[in-house]
DNA sequence: CACTTGACCTGTCCGC
DNA sequence: TGCGGACAGGTCAAGT
């Protein structure tokens, strides 16, 4: 589910809400979602003080100020979401239907703060998980290690996503921006805007790409992922940020989940196909087809 | 190595 | 209304 700019909006939510917290308990179902043993749980997460929230990717750091960190990935349906409240007000409440209920069956950890509050990790499919790592030691894991540059850091140019394309000639570019060796953060959904962005055909073989393209493809990526912070991030199904608020940017998403209606640059009917396992969505009339694979 | 496919899970939607 | 199959925003392991 969450992508670059869903991730990004929930570090920020979370930085603002739970910063200087104090951990009271942890409650968690299965040790699929968070695989420590309880002794590590005791030691390195009760009664720790929250000291930071970072994004590397699609994952989640959460310092302690125990020299550990909460590691976290959410996959396809995971939700972190804060509440402030004790009291659940139940199904039909209307303030809040995502979150009114919570804790529910999709709760897989829930950690409880001296002040009452709670943070929630929801997940439906089970992908996600949370696990303690030493804080130093995180930039060793191997998700972290192989995981390519972040396209929003200022210094991120076209030249450096041309090189980073180098070793991936020979498949299409949809599935080398899918790659998060390539680069870190873009999932299915950014994936297609940005290359109905810069009109490249998602099947375009990467060695058949120029320069001209590799330069369009960049500005595409940083203006799509900027523009979807703005918004709040993107909710097809269960994507809710820390408040358990959705994002909005799919109604302004270009092709993304649009098949059959008209390419807004256009007017031509948009195409929905399957492509590096994924559907994928692109205008057959403005994103060209070159030397391209399907 | 580069590249592809299936597995991990649950829920929902679509066609019969 | 019921049932089977395909599909869903991500990553891995295992295959060619």
């Amino acid at each position: 589910m969450p992508e670059l700019p869903e991730v990004e909006t929930i570090k920020r939510g979370l930085t603002r809400l739970i910063t200087g917290k104090h951990v009271s308990g942890v409650e968690f179902d299965t040790l699929k979602s968070f695989p420590n043993s309880m002794a590590d749980v005791d030691n390195f997460l009760i009664n720790s003080k929250i000291t930071d929230v970072k994004r590397r990717g699609k994952a989640l750091t959460i310092d302690l100020d125990t020299g550990y960190s909460l590691v976290i990935h959410l996959k396809m349906t995971g939700q972190l979401v804060y509440r402030a409240d004790k009291v659940n007000f139940g199904a039909g409440h209307p303030t809040d239907s995502l979150i009114n209920a919570l804790p529910d069956k999709s709760t897989r950890v829930t950690i409880n703060f001296t002040d009452g509050s709670r943070l929630y990790f929801n997940d439906q499919r089970k992908f996600g998980w949370m696990r303690l790592h030493p804080t130093v030691f995180v930039p060793d894991i191997e998700f972290f290690k192989k995981l390519g540059p972040e396209p929003l850091e200022k210094d991120f140019s076209w030249q450096d996503l041309k090189s980073r394309l180098a070793s991936r000639q020979r498949t299409s570019i949809k599935a080398a921006l899918l790659d998060q060796t390539v680069i870190a953060g873009v999932g299915n959904i950014y994936a297609d805007e940005s290359l109905w962005g810069a009109k490249i055909y998602p099947g375009t073989t990467v060695g058949a790409l120029k320069d001209s393209d590799i330069k369009r493809l960049h500005a595409s990526l940083i203006n799509v992922l900027t523009l979807s912070i703005d918004r709040g991030g993107s909710t097809d199904r269960n994507y809710v940020n820390a408040e358990g608020k959705k994002g909005s940017y799919l109604e302004f998403a270009n092709v993304f989940r649009r098949q059959n209606q008209p390419c807004p640059r256009c007017g031509t009917i948009i195409i929905k196909t399957r492509l590096a396992g994924r559907g994928t969505h692109y205008c057959p009339h403005c994103q060209v087809m070159k030397s391209a694979l399907v």
